[in-house]
RNA sequence: GCGGGUGUAGCUCAGCUGGUUAGAGCGCCGGUUUGUGGUACCGGAGGUCGGGGGUUCAAGUCCCCUUACUCGCCCCA
């Protein structure tokens, strides 16, 4: 017999106990708030045809290039473990988008095959939410102001936090911007890392996200994107940032801020932790206007963003909460006590946390019963069991009554 | 894809420069207490020391390979 464990896959894990608490709170906390700011619920599939991503997110992008979880179907149509829920979000309101906003919430499993390390996983959980249909910089800002709600509602203290802001432009801006990179860039090719060199004809403004301390320095001087928008975007931008001034939300401009996915243009922004040095960014998204285009004959704006739910977990405590039920567990000394016994449709009935427990030795079923902060026991033991009588136990007053089964009243009884 | 660290009981880990029969705490089972919670004390079960090869009189310990986990790079939520 092959008896050996069985490992999760590698970079997924199972969430229990307490961390299931704090998941279970963060999208409680999440899904409170969006509603109230008449965000509506969509789940979409986790599985959706890999074309989906190639033409969303880029194929020069590492999250498609290699990352993704592909395969065959049986057919012969190639399907996908979705890596980020944005484009399947934008696949359904190509589909279903009318007029005005069309506000979506949504939450979920993602799939990237990556190395797993700290805060970062092959299988992770997101939320999102995404505004579709209406371009205005107060759209932007909303999606921001509850973004920073939202952490401040989870408990997430603000000075473990700021928010990074950059406008891309828009898309003949970004084809503009990267000529202009593309030429400073071409006088330091000998001494440009190996990556940046590639990018330089894939996605030259991914390079301004380079880690690497030379590219960084020849980065110092180059051309700055907020310097070469179009007219129409930086007064755009502007209106995002009144807003945020306005409403108290402080921010950071970095022009070197680009995001992993192509299909981003004007506002970018990302709130990063500084608890975590490595998977510092929890919450991330910005504006599509060209996303929907992109995998849809139908050309409709849009903004949105995702935050890691285990990156938020990260940062979050709860107060063990209190349980506000009672807790009964009802224990008998043999299983054949319960066959016949009335006393399982009460208890089934009570508004109780219970439990029932198959124990011979009494003393273990008080242990259990104490070590479980249970409030009450129902025994039936073998004495009890031979004239159908009950114990009740109030293990918190230690008072005990004798009741018969058929007789007892439980809901009067325990409260 | 590339580096570093770690794999010993169900769990958390000791185990020195190789040296008798591999240890502790927690948990589990039983007892002191014939059917009443906590604590204490006593006892018990439970290990091919991740796997394979090598060096040696002798390997949990040293060397090589492999695998899993983990941390970091890249990248991202």
């Amino acid at each position: 017999m092959n008896n050996k464990n069985i490992q999760p896959v590698k970079g997924t894990h199972d969430i229990h106990g307490e961390e299931i608490k704090k998941f279970n709170f963060i999208v409680e906390k999440f899904y409170s708030l969006t509603n109230k700011f008449n965000f509506q619920q969509v789940q979409t599939p986790i599985i959706e045809h890999q074309d989906l991503f190639t033409r969303s997110v880029g194929e020069h992008t590492d999250i498609v290039s290699k990352e993704m979880y592909a395969f065959t179907d049986k057919g012969d149509s190639t399907i996908c473990l979705r890596p980020e829920a944005t484009s399947s979000i934008a696949r359904f309101a190509a589909s279903e988008y009318l007029s005005g906003s069309m506000k979506i919430s949504t939450h979920g499993p993602m799939f990237r095959r990556e190395r797993p390390q700290k805060g970062r996983y092959r299988q992770f959980h997101q939320i999102n939410i995404e505004n579709i249909g209406e371009k205005s910089p107060y759209v932007d800002f909303e999606m921001i102001m509850v973004a920073n709600s939202l952490l401040k509602e989870i408990g997430v203290e603000k000075k473990h936090f700021r928010l990074i802001l950059n406008s891309l432009g828009s898309q003949a801006d970004q084809l503009n911007y990267s000529k202009i990179l593309i030429d400073y860039l071409s006088q330091y090719r000998s001494k440009l890392s190996e990556t940046s060199l590639s990018r330089l004809e894939k996605n030259p403004m991914r390079i301004l996200d380079s880690k690497d301390e030379q590219d960084k320095e020849i980065l110092t001087n180059a051309p700055v994107i907020s310097e070469n928008l179009s007219q129409e975007s930086t007064v755009y931008f502007n209106q995002v940032k009144e807003l945020l001034d306005n409403n108290g939300i402080d921010y950071t401009i970095d022009h070197k801020l680009v995001r992993g996915l192509d299909y981003y243009t004007d506002t970018a922004f990302e709130f990063q932790t500084n608890e975590d040095k490595r998977q510092n960014a929890i919450l991330a998204g910005g504006r599509y206007d060209k996303l929907i285009s992109l995998i849809s004959p139908r050309d409709i704006p849009g903004v949105g963003w995702a935050a890691g739910v285990e990156r938020l977990m990260s940062l979050v405590n709860i107060k063990n909460d209190k349980e506000e039920k009672l807790k009964v567990l009802l224990a008998v000394q043999n299983d054949q006590f319960l066959l016949k016994s009335e006393i399982l449709k009460k208890i089934y009935n009570l508004n109780c946390i219970h439990e029932i427990k198959i124990n011979k030795n009494i003393k273990k079923i008080f242990s259990y019963a104490d070590k479980n902060n249970f409030d009450f026991i129902l025994l039936i033991g073998d004495e009890e069991n031979l004239n159908n009588k009950i114990v009740l136990k109030n293990l918190k007053t230690k008072e005990q009554k004798i009741f018969n089964q058929s007789e007892i009243k439980l809901d009067h009884e325990i409260r």
